[in-house]
RNA sequence: GGGCGUUUAGCUCAGUUGGUUAGAGCGCUUCGUUUACAUCGAAGAUGUCGGGGGUUCGAAUCCCUCAACGCCCACCA
């Protein structure tokens, strides 16, 4: 019967594209279609600013193959996939491209409606391409289960939280110190920050003449806004002094500071004497709030506005300055009355935001914040103390409730970020994204930031919903909420939480997906975003459902360039996985990626590294095709108990195949993608390919053909199985081949019993393939010719049932097996058990020999030395498991054995 | 100033709780058109496992220390 056609080389191209659609039109994705104990995954959702980049191709990967592994070992497994809004980067990235296009101030010109329509055409353009290019990947997601983190579902999610949080007393609007970047025109939280160091002058002065204090900053301007000093309670110098308030005028604006003690003060440090700035550093805000507590209210000066220039509270001289104008201007002053003490050039840490990349201001403004420090009414806990247990103790000291993150050192981290948490500040003055749930009805509008309202509410009322009450006068908050706020829910807002829009805190509220599937299984991300995303999801998910998000985190690095580098568009080293694909295959691309990688650790990406990956899949395409266009009838499906091992290479390959399927199943589970991949990658290529199909070739001339063919079936199915999370394209399209049309991905991972595994035949085996090199490495070194049959004789080593294997893989025209070593013109090696030796007529250089026989007989010498000393040392046959000991004496008697081999043969 | 990571073959990296003479891919050398595959096959060379010290019968693996590189964090004004 002649079999279809195979062509020579795998062409990816030919094929991925419709088995992707053959797998979506399956039906599979869905978990609704399938059964078992559920496997739930959600997908990092991808930033909506751009394209799919390699970073999305590793993720992709990695959580494929976790998903598709899952499934086929039959659990009800789903992959939820989704896209981000990622606010900031994508407004200001749609704001560049007008301004590129001529629009200069895309806000003022375009106005809120237009704008956000502008950035949701392009958001909508590229979420549209980045989900194809999810396919591309080979992606097993549940496309009906499609979610955006600013659709109107994750907007439902996101006002209840709001909501939630706010009648909890969590979130509350406050004036304090933001993080202000005057680029953005919006601020930013902790987590957006992106510290660089840069030199900068560090001055020392006093406010004025008569003032006692000496003081030291690194932006003076701002000094213009201090209202008090702070020194240690303890600091001799300056204790009779605390309590006090100096008048002072500070180039020409009159300043009043009040002296107030504070244990944060360094007295070693400086002159031990710092100048507060409430409005302007948080840390002083910290302090001034402090004191203020305490009931000591000295006041804050704004003197820097949102526009990044001094304020009229700065004083007539440096009002409409910029911030670099009024420093030269003030230390100028200083200069000429005498007050600057010393200026030097220091290191600085500085704050930077992380998208619009200005240097971060600290301007006090009335913003949303949470509380993570207040205990949750009826819960008695925080929302850190809840981020904390959620990692030590598990939510509750609930063993189940704990987050295990792989590798474990980034615990660690987490916990330790997790302490110094603070409020998080929410508002956001950008447009796109999900707007506050905030109502006010006001006579003026309410005044954001701190120059003009000082912070105080113009609104009258107020209101908490996601739709305002029915009266007339409402009008929404203007800001919008960071991004992370909708991103942390993402673990329960894609399986349908909030159940309904009027479900109340306290009453049970999880749809039929929020039961089955969170906590969800599995969770993989970037290292980088493990403040950013991970705290915010364990945040999220324990306040609204008491729950932690996901059972698991893999860590994984950054892939850079074959220097190291970053892959960035400024550096110009990008590489478009799209292109790769196109190129290799979405498999070969699959591959790379995922081996030789370990988690939590950057690995380097480039070309050669898909080629290798491509060689292989087209091996195992090869393989195939070699199989499936000679077999009679390529059965499979048949049970192991079916087979007929004939031979010794039989029995191998199905012990190995045991092995296989035992090595691969366990390091997929425990996400060891790397070693799964390299046990897969050796099994096809060494042990398969070298070996069992060359021998198997033999096999199939006589009587042992059926059997051979059907144990050749049988391994190629179970391998193509194995193979399938990793490079599932290549494994789905020889998998058609067979003559029913189940599908691979449906397939159920077939374990195989280890009590199948038959070490005889591997030790076995491994004896004949060492004959078998070594006559090999004789030819080779002698330079046979490969067509010139050769003649060899075996001593020991008891392979005579093997004969016709040894002569066809090596070569051989004749062997035989005899006792004693033969005379004559022989190249000789010695193995394990035994001796082999090839007759070489004119070809044996005597000396040559006799000197690679003595080279090797020193090294066997000088293990069994080793071996000798090891075992003469009676702590260590004490103290040495059984099992290590008695494998060394085994070791030994081999050693030995084979040395006396040596010494025969230089004698003769 | 703290903390973490990395350092293994020419290159990129594995190495699971300490246990034979340390591995892979790529590259390199020699030979090869055997009808699955030249995207291939056979054979081969290459390592004081960053340095030093310690624990142990035994260390790439555990401890200490130093060095280089990288990352994160931090309120030294």
């Amino acid at each position: 019967m002649p079999k279809t056609e195979i062509p020579k080389a795998y062409e990816a191209k030919n094929h991925e594209d419709s088995i992707y659609a053959a797998w979506e039109a399956s039906g599979f994705f869905n978990p609704d279609n399938l059964s078992g104990e559920p496997f739930s995954l959600m997908m990092p959702p991808p930033n909506v600013t751009g394209v799919l980049h390699l970073g999305h191709a590793l993720e992709n990967t990695i959580m494929d193959s976790m998903i598709r592994f899952q499934r086929m070992r039959g659990r009800k497994a789903l992959l939820v996939p989704g896209t981000d809004h990622a606010a900031v980067p994508t407004q200001a990235r749609v704001e560049k491209m007008l301004m590129e296009q001529g629009i200069k101030h895309p806000r003022q010109e375009l106005g809120r409606e237009k704008l956000v329509e502008r950035i949701r055409e392009f958001a909508d353009a590229s979420r549209a391409t980045i989900l194809s290019q999810v396919k591309k990947m080979g992606t097993s997601c549940d496309w009906s289960r499609l979610a955006y983190t600013f659709d109107e579902d994750r907007n439902r999610a996101v006002n209840e939280l709001f909501t939630r949080m706010y009648n909890d007393g969590l979130i509350y609007r406050g004036y304090r110190v933001v993080n202000w970047s005057v680029k953005g025109q919006c601020t930013c939280s902790d987590d957006e920050l992106e510290y660089v160091d840069r030199k900068a002058q560090l001055y020392t002065f006093k406010y004025s003449e008569d003032f006692p204090f000496t003081i030291a900053s690194t932006r003076p301007e701002t000094k213009l806004g201090d209202t008090a000093v702070a020194v240690h309670p303890n600091d001799e110098r300056y204790m009779s002094y605390i309590g006090k308030t100096f008048e002072v005028e500070f180039c020409g604006t009159p300043l009043h500071l009040r002296v107030i003690a504070d244990e944060g003060v360094d007295p070693q440090f400086g002159t031990g004497a710092l100048g507060v700035t409430p409005a302007h550093s948080g840390i002083d805000f910290a302090m001034y709030e402090k004191q203020k507590a305490d009931g000591n209210d000295f006041g804050i000066i704004p003197v820097i506005g949102s526009d990044g220039k001094m304020t009229a509270q700065a004083g007539k001289a440096f009002e409409g300055l910029t911030c670099e104008e009024a420093r030269e201007k003030v230390v100028a002053r200083l200069r000429e009355q005498g007050l600057l003490v010393s200026e030097e050039e220091i290191e600085q840490n500085v704050a930077t935001s992380d998208r619009f990349g200005d240097v971060i201001e600290s301007i006090p403004m009335t913003q949303w914040w949470l509380d993570v420090q207040k205990p949750i009414p009826g819960r008695g806990k925080s929302l850190r103390d809840l981020m904390r247990e959620a990692l030590t103790t598990g939510l509750h000291g609930d063993e189940k409730q704990k987050i295990t993150i792989n590798p474990e050192r980034f615990t660690k981290l987490y916990l330790d970020r997790v302490e110094h948490l603070r409020d998080w500040c929410l508002s956001r003055q950008i447009w796109w994204g999900h707007r506050i749930p905030v109502w006010y009805r006001l006579d003026s509008p309410p005044a954001r930031g701190g120059v003009r309202g000082g912070g105080r509410e113009a609104a009258t009322e107020m209101f908490v919903g996601s739709e305002p009450p029915p009266e007339e006068g409402w009008t929404q908050d203007e800001d919008t909420l960071d991004t992370w706020f909708s991103s942390g829910s993402w673990t329960f807002s894609t399986l349908g939480w909030p159940a309904s829009a009027k479900a109340t805190a306290g009453k049970p509220d999880k749809t039929e997906d929020l039961k089955t599937f969170h906590p969800t299984s599995w969770m993989q991300m970037g290292y980088e975003i493990l403040y950013l995303w991970l705290m915010r999801m364990v945040l999220m998910s324990a306040y609204a459902l008491d729950e932690i998000p996901f059972h698991e985190v893999y860590i994984h690095g950054i892939l850079r360039d074959k220097n190291g580098q970053k892959f960035s568009k400024s550096l110009g080293n990008g590489i478009d996985p799209l292109e790769i694909i196109e190129k290799y295959s979405a498999d070969a691309l699959r591959f790379s990626v995922i081996t030789g990688v370990t988690p939590g650790n950057d690995s380097r990406f480039y070309e050669e590294k898909v080629e290798a990956a491509q060689r292989l899949v087209n091996k195992l395409w090869n393989i195939s095709r070699y199989i499936l266009t000679s077999v009679e009838e390529p059965v499979h499906g048949r049970a192991f108990k079916e087979l007929e091992p004939k031979t010794l290479a039989d029995r191998w390959i199905l012990s190995r195949l045991v092995r296989l399927e035992e090595d691969v199943a366990a390091h997929l589970q425990a996400a060891e993608f790397s070693q799964a991949s390299e046990k897969l990658r050796e099994f096809t290529w060494s042990d398969f390919a070298d070996w069992y199909l060359e021998i198997s070739k033999a096999q199939r001339q006589g009587d042992t053909k059926a059997s051979t063919d059907a144990i050749l079936v049988y391994v190629l199915e179970h391998l193509l199985t194995y193979w399938h999370p990793i490079m599932p394209f290549v494994t789905e399209a020889i998998w058609s081949h067979f003559d029913d049309h189940e599908l691979l991905m449906a397939h159920n991972w077939p374990v195989l019993r280890m009590v199948d595994l038959d070490l005889e035949a591997e030790t076995e085996m491994t004896r004949l393939q060492e004959a078998i090199s070594a006559i090999r490495n004789i030819r080779s070194e002698h330079t046979v010719a490969p067509k010139q049959k050769i003649i060899a004789v075996i001593v020991g080593a008891h392979l005579e049932t093997h004969k016709g294997t040894i002569e066809s893989l090596a070569g051989v025209e004749s062997l035989s097996f005899v006792s004693a070593p033969p005379t004559g013109e022989y190249a000789s090696a010695v193995i394990s058990d035994g001796q082999v030796f090839v007759s070489l007529e004119g070809l044996v250089d005597k000396d040559a020999e006799r000197a690679k026989l003595a080279k090797e007989q020193k090294e066997t010498e000088g293990y069994i030395a080793s071996l000798e000393a090891k075992l003469g040392n009676k702590e260590f046959t004490a103290k040495a498991p059984e099992h290590v000991v008695a494998t060394m004496r085994q070791n030994l008697e081999d050693a030995r054995k084979k040395l006396e081999r040596y010494v025969h043969d230089s004698k003769s």
